[in-house]
RNA sequence: GGGCGAUUGGCUCAGCUGGUUAGAGCGCACGGUUCACAUCCGUGAGGUCACUGGUUCGAAUCCAGUAUCGCCCACCA
């Protein structure tokens, strides 16, 4: 005997002899499908099926769209036209596929719609890199010839991209795509910045700008990397003056700087106005080296008394910060540095790059004994996002667009709920950002990308157009549109990204489409760049439609190898998802980066999470493979779908059905709360731990149990096919290609369409809660005598002669299963013994 | 200098509108050639839910603080 393993009920196990013989097979038999899920063999040829059938658009002959239902937007970030697709990209569609399937279940009519990003400065520097290769440069092409070569390598990537896309399963809309420099984003371009322009949010002025060395643009403050770096801070005599003019001798004011070089751009010294050392020196003048200019002290309340020497040099159009003091009082604002930061102040210094002169002026200080001393200083320098050179703070006449006014309207449609964001917390990210904002820095010293449409003519004047040529005069003082030059600069590549949700259906024109599918409904896209394109959107978007262009932002994490650490070409821990697809398939792919992760959370991607989802696409095609071959040879193997006979259902087939119901309500409240982690975790629990290691495991015995007569045992097997129809349905948005290849197999109703991607989500049947319960037990009681067999070391084969006690409540119950739980306990004959209880009554 | 996130079994992560024995995958141990699946089946071991204090009948879950790690924002040159 063995020991008791406790709980409410109470197996007692006895050795006995004899083997179980299980009846002859009274099913089908194998279906002829391979005997492992073989994704390779069935991806593509399904994809070509959806796009025939014309599904994919939301009135596409196809589609099943139910009159009245409100339409599914999805707004996908278009993808930079020159990238190869990553991973991220591939964890993104397969978000957004999943929202794109599910709302096309719901029957509703779902747009989303594919598009590529020109991505400017990136593609730039992309084909930068490729003519160096060749011994070519922008400046050898020039502007046309580099135009026309960038249209030929962009025309080559475009359809890699989309091919790529298609690979995952992405169910967009091909009909409708879009190219940021297509003709339609050009005009939405020029009409935008009019209105812009014409209502003073735009505008044209000096302003301190980022500048890119090597790039050799101005950058928006975003695309500014700031890297703590290990510099020098130097100490630096400057002569005091004399209230004549003339050198005090030996009085001299003592300031700290990192950027000695910059002196020649030096216009004043600032001390704190409280700071007890240099109070009486407020008003006087020093003589800046090299440049023998004399400035005044001034003070300012901006300097830390305690950093450096509590002086501080200003040099306001070479540092933000000083800029301001500048502007504050009102000071000149003298450049030092050209556009390859070389000196361009006339002199011994003119012409060296920014380091060389550098090192030239301390050596010179030092030599004129003004350099008090130097020291070791961290601090944090900005590099340029793209080429990672040192940005260099200038002063240039620019294109800026006025960004508060427009911040204030996208602040109001999050704080008033009109969209919000998942997960919520980035809501005050955002706001903290638009509350800040600094004016939008949009002109680009680029070729690729939009010029920006704005006329000068000789007089100086402004005159700004959306006409495609241009205006035919200037619109000031009339002059003819031959004498008038156009702006070089063409736009930040974030400008037309930011018009994406409504230039992409139509506007500027009150298109059908804009009607109807503006705005959005959710928007999809990585926490990285909320500022860059989201806030951008929203603010755009809601001055020139009025409307806040999409209702939910739904910001994933980013991907990470297995080490946490981010995945880089540099570093060679890339993941190609294309790899990953020809190894696993698209659906383990697309499983595994939706699996256990939640929104706006990083997460790590390998091998493991790969094969699992794998493993449980192989799961879920043998499940399959079963309920098929285990049809009852008295069903027709075309017949159609019944319903199982309530009448005969035990409570198995009631714990069926009522956990499918069950399953279904989860899902449907994961994907309300956009818990796409959660989806996939309810389902691979309800598949896997119910459906294949209970449902079909019990429903084996009922189906060879020749003591039940024909139209019980269809009823199992109808049960079956319900319930697996249920699980491939909800899995369809994650696992599409699996699902729909393997719901094309199971009998279907006369109104089913051909394809699962149109088929009906599933509505949520009725639960029954008692049955639940009780087989719940009765599935407890099974594991308690495994538990006891293991624990005794029974050899797993033998068959036992075992006594339960089962409550009376139970009996029924246990009964109607009693020969499915003696098979998955290998207990028999099973003797259910009187409960203590019962005895005692 | 602000803000945010993370801290749960060996690893990677769920759970966190407070409530029966805290879950999963991988890994590990033991046992399985049962006719869907070895990309499998069964059983099991393994967690003071970072720390301190508080609220509560009851906290991984709420509040305050601390620590470590990470990220974002920021005009100490």
């Amino acid at each position: 005997g063995i020991e008791p393993a406790g709980g409410t009920t109470t197996p007692f196990v006895r050795w006995t002899s004899g083997a179980f013989h299980f009846p002859e097979a009274m099913v089908a038999g194998e279906p002829e499908m391979p005997k492992a899920y073989v994704p390779q063999a069935v991806e593509a040829d399904l994809y070509r099926r959806w796009l025939a059938a014309d599904v994919f658009a939301p009135d596409g002959s196809g589609s099943r769209a139910r009159p009245g239902l409100p339409p599914f937007v999805i707004i996908q970030p278009p993808p930079n036209v020159t990238g190869a697709l990553h991973l991220g990209h591939a964890q993104r569609t397969a978000v957004e596929d999943a929202l794109a399937r599910h709302a096309r279940m719901q029957g509703r009519p779902t747009l989303w719609l594919p598009g590529k990003d020109h991505a400017s400065i990136a593609a730039q520097v992309v084909l930068d890199r490729i003519l160096a290769g060749e011994g070519q440069s922008r400046e050898s092409l020039g502007r046309e010839r580099y135009l026309e070569r960038m249209r030929q390598f962009v025309a080559t990537t475009r359809p890699i991209m989309t091919s790529q896309l298609e690979r995952v399963g992405a169910s967009l809309d091909w009909g409708r795509e879009r190219f940021t420099m297509d003709e339609g984003s050009a005009r939405a371009v020029r009409v935008a910045f009019k209105r812009l322009y014409d209502d003073g949010l735009a505008y044209r002025g000096e302003g301190l700008i980022n500048w890119c060395p090597g790039c050799r643009t101005s950058v928006s403050d975003l695309e500014v990397i700031p890297r703590p770096e290990t510099g020098t801070l130097w100490t630096v005599r400057y002569q005091l003056l004399r209230d004549d003019g003339s050198p005090d001798p030996g009085a001299w004011i003592a300031v700290a700087t990192t950027r000695p070089e910059t002196i020649l751009g030096d216009v004043a010294v600032a001390v704190h106005p409280e700071d007890e050392r240099y109070r009486a020196l407020v008003g006087r003048r020093v003589r800046i080296p090299f440049v023998e200019r004399d400035v005044p002290i001034i003070a300012d309340d901006v300097v830390e008394r305690e950093f450096g020497t509590g002086a501080v040099k200003i040099t306001p159009a070479h540092d933000a910060a000083d800029y301001a003091v500048g502007r504050r009082h009102g000071l000149s604002f003298p450049s030092m540095l050209d556009d390859a930061a070389r000196v361009s102040v006339p002199g011994p210094f003119e012409g060296l790059d920014r380091y060389e002169a550098r090192r030239r002026i301390v050596a010179d200080l030092e030599a004129r004994g003004d350099l008090e001393g130097s020291r070791p200083h961290e601090m944090l320098i900005g590099h340029c996002q793209r080429s990672d050179d040192v940005i260099e703070p200038r002063l240039l006449t620019q294109w800026f667009v006025r960004a508060a006014p427009l911040a204030a309207k996208a602040l109001a449609a999050v704080r008033e709920g009109r969209t919000r964001f998942v997960p919520r917390r980035f809501e005050k990210v955002f706001f903290h950002w638009l509350e800040n904002i600094h004016d939008w820095n949009v002109s680009r010293q680029l070729w690729w990308g939009h010029r920006i449409p704005a006329w000068y003519c000789p007089d100086g004047h402004v005159t700004v157009s959306d006409e495609p040529d241009g205006p035919s005069a200037c619109g000031a003082c009339g002059r003819p549109a031959g004498e008038l030059r156009q702006e070089e600069d063409i736009f930040d590549t974030w400008f037309s990204s930011g018009l994406w949700p409504f230039s992409t259906l139509g506007w500027p024109d009150h298109t059908p489409d804009l009607a109807r599918f503006y705005p959005g409904s959710v928007m999809e896209t990585g926490y990285d760049i909320i500022f860059f394109w989201v806030a951008r959107m929203m603010m755009l978007g809601l001055h020139l439609t009025g409307t806040e262009p999409f209702h939910t932002i739904y910001l994933s994490g980013l991907i990470r190898d297995p080490y946490g650490q981010k995945m880089s070409k540099t570093k060679g821990n890339v993941v190609d998802p294309l790899h990953v697809i020809d190894e696993s398939g698209a659906d383990a792919l697309r499983f595994a980066l939706i699996h256990g992760a939640t929104p706006g959370n990083d997460q790590r991607f390998g091998e493991a999470k790969l094969e699992n989802a794998r493993n449980f696409a192989n799961k879920l095609w043998n499940a399959t493979r079963f309920v098929i071959g285990a049809r009852p040879p008295s069903i027709d193997a075309k017949a159609e779908r019944r319903l199982p006979e309530a009448a005969r259902m035990g409570p198995l087939e009631h714990w069926l059905v009522s956990r499918a119901a069950g399953t279904t309500a989860a899902v449907d409240q994961a994907m309300a709360d956009y818990a796409f982690g959660e989806v996939t975790r309810i389902l691979y629990d309800a598949i896997w731990n119910e459906f294949c290691d209970w449902g079909v495991e019990l429903a084996k015995v009922h189906l060879g149990d020749t003591s039940l007569d024909e139209a019980t045992r269809e009823t199992t097997w109808w049960t079956l096919v319900e319930v697996l129809d249920t699980y491939l349905r909800l899995l369809h948005p994650v696992m599409p290609f699996v699902t729909e290849a393997l719901w094309g197999s199971l009998p279907h109703r006369s109104l089913d369409p051909d394809l699962l991607i149109v088929a009906r989500w599933p509505g949520v049947g009725e639960r029954d809660l008692d049955t639940e319960r009780d087989v719940a037990a009765l599935l407890e009681l099974v594991t308690e005598l495994r538990n006891a067999r293991a624990t005794a070391r029974v050899p797993a084969a033998a068959w036992l002669e075992t006594m339960v006690a089962i409550p009376p409540a139970l009996g029924t119950a246990f009964e109607a299963l009693r020969p499915g739980i003696e098979r998955l306990a290998r207990a028999r004959p099973l003797f259910r013994e009187l409960t203590p209880e019962a005895l005692h009554a």
